[in-house]
Formats: C-alpha cells, sequence, structure tokens
DNA sequence: GGCCCTATTGACCAAGCGGTCAATAAATAC
DNA sequence: GTATTTATTGACCGCTTGGTCAATAGGGCC
C-alpha cells in the first residue's frame, strides 16, 4: 500500500547504509537492488526509483567507501612531531592500524578496485582518491627532505611507497590472519623507514 | 553433431585456456560457463561435462593463476651476488618487474582475492600460496640477518613487507599509470631496502 | 559385427536479475 | 476542495544464468 513516505535525502541515505551492509556482508556479486531493498525493507523498485539505476547506486557507494578508507587526516600528536622522517614513521603507523581496524570495508574498496579494470567511471574515482591520498603522503615525505629528493628516491616515489606498506598488511591479513602478526608486521616497517632521508 | 572427440586431459586444458582467456577480458563477473564454451568453440554443455561445476572450472583456474603468479624462482644470476642485502634487492626488483608485466594477470588474482573473503576455499587456496611465496622470501632474508632478527623486524615480518612492496606497484598503477612511474618507484622501494641489516 | 563406454550436442528448465509500468495514497499547490 | 505532483507498491517482462537430460555418434573390445 503505497503512503508513508519519506523526505527524499534522508531515503537515499536509508538505501545507501542499507547497501553498504549487504556489501560488506555479501559482496558487490550479492550486491543486488533486491537484496538492498530487502535489508532496508522496502520494495525493490522504490530503490530503482530513488536511484535511476544499479550502477548510480554502486558509485554513490564506492564514494562512501572511498570517503571512509582513502582520506588521510593528520592529527595534532603527530603534525607537532619535529623531526619528519619520526612524523612519517607514526603517520604510517596510524594510517596501517586504521586500514586493519575495518578490514570488510577495504576488501570492498579492492572489489571495486579490480571492477575498475573493466569501467572507468570506478577506475577514476577509485585513482582520483589513491592520487589525494598519496598527495598527502607527499607533503608530508617533501618536507623530510628539503624539497629535493632523499638518496636515490623522490617523494612521490617515497609516497607510493609508503601506501603499499599501508594497505599491504591487511591485504596479506586477509587470507591468513593467523600466520601474519600486525605487531611483527609494523615492527618490520618501522624498520625499513628507519634510515630513511640519509645520504647514500 | 556429436561425433569428433577428443582426448579428456586435452579438452580440459583447451577449456581452461578459453577461461583463462575469458577471465583476463571480462574478469571473473563475465567467466561464464556459456562465455568459456564460445571462446573455445564448445557447447556450453560440454564444458559442464568436463568441470561438472562451474565453481570446479573456476578453481582449477585459480590454481593456474596462482602458479604464474606467487611462484618465485631465484636465477643463479641473483642467487650468486655476495652481499644479502643486495640479493634481496635484485630478487624484489625482479619480483616487481615480473609481476608488473602482466597486470591483468595480477588483476585477476586480485578478483579471487577478494572473493577469498566470501569463499573458504578460495581464501585457502591463496593463502597457501601466498604463504609459500613469503616463506621463500623469508629464507633469503634469514642469512641476511645470520639467523637473528635485523634491527627491530623478524624476518617473517620483513618478507610480509618485501611483499607488499611487490605487489604494490601494480596494484596501484592499475588505475592510474601514467601518474606513477614504475621507475620513479623501483628507485624508492631500493633506497628504502638500502640501509637494511644495520643495527639501529 | 555387435556392444558398451565416453564424448558431444541441443533442447529444456527454474531461478534470479535489472528494469518498466499502471495503480494508488499522501503531500502540496492553487 | 479540487488538481497536481511526489513516493510507493506489486505485477509483470525479457534476458541471462547454471544445470539437467535424452539423443546420438565414434572408438575400443571381444
Amino acid at each position: 500500500m503505497p503512503g508513508q513516505r519519506e523526505n527524499q535525502a534522508t531515503r537515499q541515505e536509508q538505501i545507501l547504509e542499507a547497501a553498504y551492509e549487504v556489501a560488506l556482508r555479501r559482496g558487490i556479486d550479492g550486491l543486488t537492488v533486491r537484496a538492498v531493498a530487502a535489508r532496508a525493507r522496502l520494495s525493490h523498485s522504490l530503490v530503482l526509483f530513488h536511484f535511476k539505476r544499479k550502477d548510480q547506486l554502486g558509485l554513490a557507494l564506492l564514494d562512501r567507501v572511498l570517503a571512509g578508507t582513502l582520506s588521510l587526516t593528520l592529527p595534532n600528536e603527530i603534525r607537532t612531531i619535529r623531526k619528519p622522517r619520526e612524523r612519517l614513521q607514526a603517520l604510517v603507523s596510524q594510517e596501517l592500524q586504521r586500514m586493519s581496524e575495518e578490514p570488510r570495508r577495504l576488501r570492498l574498496l579492492l572489489e571495486f578496485w579490480t571492477r575498475g579494470g573493466h569501467n572507468a567511471v570506478i577506475r577514476q574515482k577509485i585513482g582520483a582518491g589513491l592520487s589525494e591520498y598519496r598527495t598527502a603522503f607527499q607533503d608530508v615525505l617533501s618536507e623530510m627532505s628539503n624539497g629535493k629528493t632523499s638518496g636515490r628516491s623522490s617523494s612521490a616515489g617515497l609516497a607510493a611507497v609508503a601506501v603499499s606498506l599501508i594497505i599491504g598488511y591487511p591485504v596479506q591479513a586477509m587470507l591468513d590472519p593467523e600466520r601474519l602478526g600486525e605487531g611483527e608486521y609494523l615492527a618490520s616497517v618501522q624498520g625499513v623507514l628507519e634510515h630513511l632521508g640519509l645520504a647514500a
């Protein structure tokens, strides 16, 4: 029976939240219009009324996931660390732990990531988010070497390396969590970053 | 018209090859029984005759992908390098370039990887392959520190870090290849590994 | 030469999918 | 108080999917 209505923005948010939950549990494969509708206790027609096509719902969901994962916030405790190398180490450590906190969300991002190979819009969205995220690291790094490259590494290259180290752990751990301890990994990352900024 | 037959092993190999090509082009989503059959110029019933269920075909394909990506061969030029740290650097460099050579295959592996979250068999298969791959690095690393931990890093942790560095580049580059140069990244990786094995 | 086994095919099926549409009820405009 | 617009629903459609099955053709065996 049509009747009990709701504000449009609220509905869209409700549907998006349901889509997020469905995607976390069943993956993007399981993200069907009907599953989202059932989760939100709505008819599947209504979901298609608010998001004209399924992929629009998917792209809106991707935006939410990107905002949650690939956005870097630099807290005061870290910003005020004097030595640039220690500041970088603290930042990498923070991000590594943050990514590991919600492995299902990172896995969802990774699902979108692989689909970016066949979908230009997805590729562009994640590419932009990743580029922004990398640049944030690059800013911290360029101070480290006072503008010029440190050793044989450019700051852009080092930023990409930092990103590899950060997402590398949860991605590996999502397969065999018992064999790969987070503390062990984190210690090695810190060890590897220990001698940065010295002349080669 | 049933008639022109073929040896069983040959047929399975032919179907598997077709499945590989389909998956490379269209992703795991596009890997339908009918698409594989069409690619191999066979009826889709025949594909299901040789691989009883679709997921058996998928698992066989995963084995092939794993054998192509997560298997480490240590050539003589690298094995004979005297300094352990340089040997590791050369090995990481080789693997990084090898992974980047076939980005579509790595992307396919990554697609399986994310599906491991919802499928125990896939998770176990990739987990085993990854563990084996990591162990191979660990062997090279343990010589580096003569058995004891180097700095604050365990050899297991360092092996995982090496894997992160190796797969991190192609995974990032698959989204924005023009912004992230391989040489730049590789130089930074070498720079980061430069001071390994020194006391902290 | 008849027999069985294996490989192969096309026809078929039920389920699930994204998407459309007419009907309807509530909010809003006039 | 009527007309219009906006949300909402269930019924429906066409398509694709994985899977089954009976029919059939060839190869090997005795």
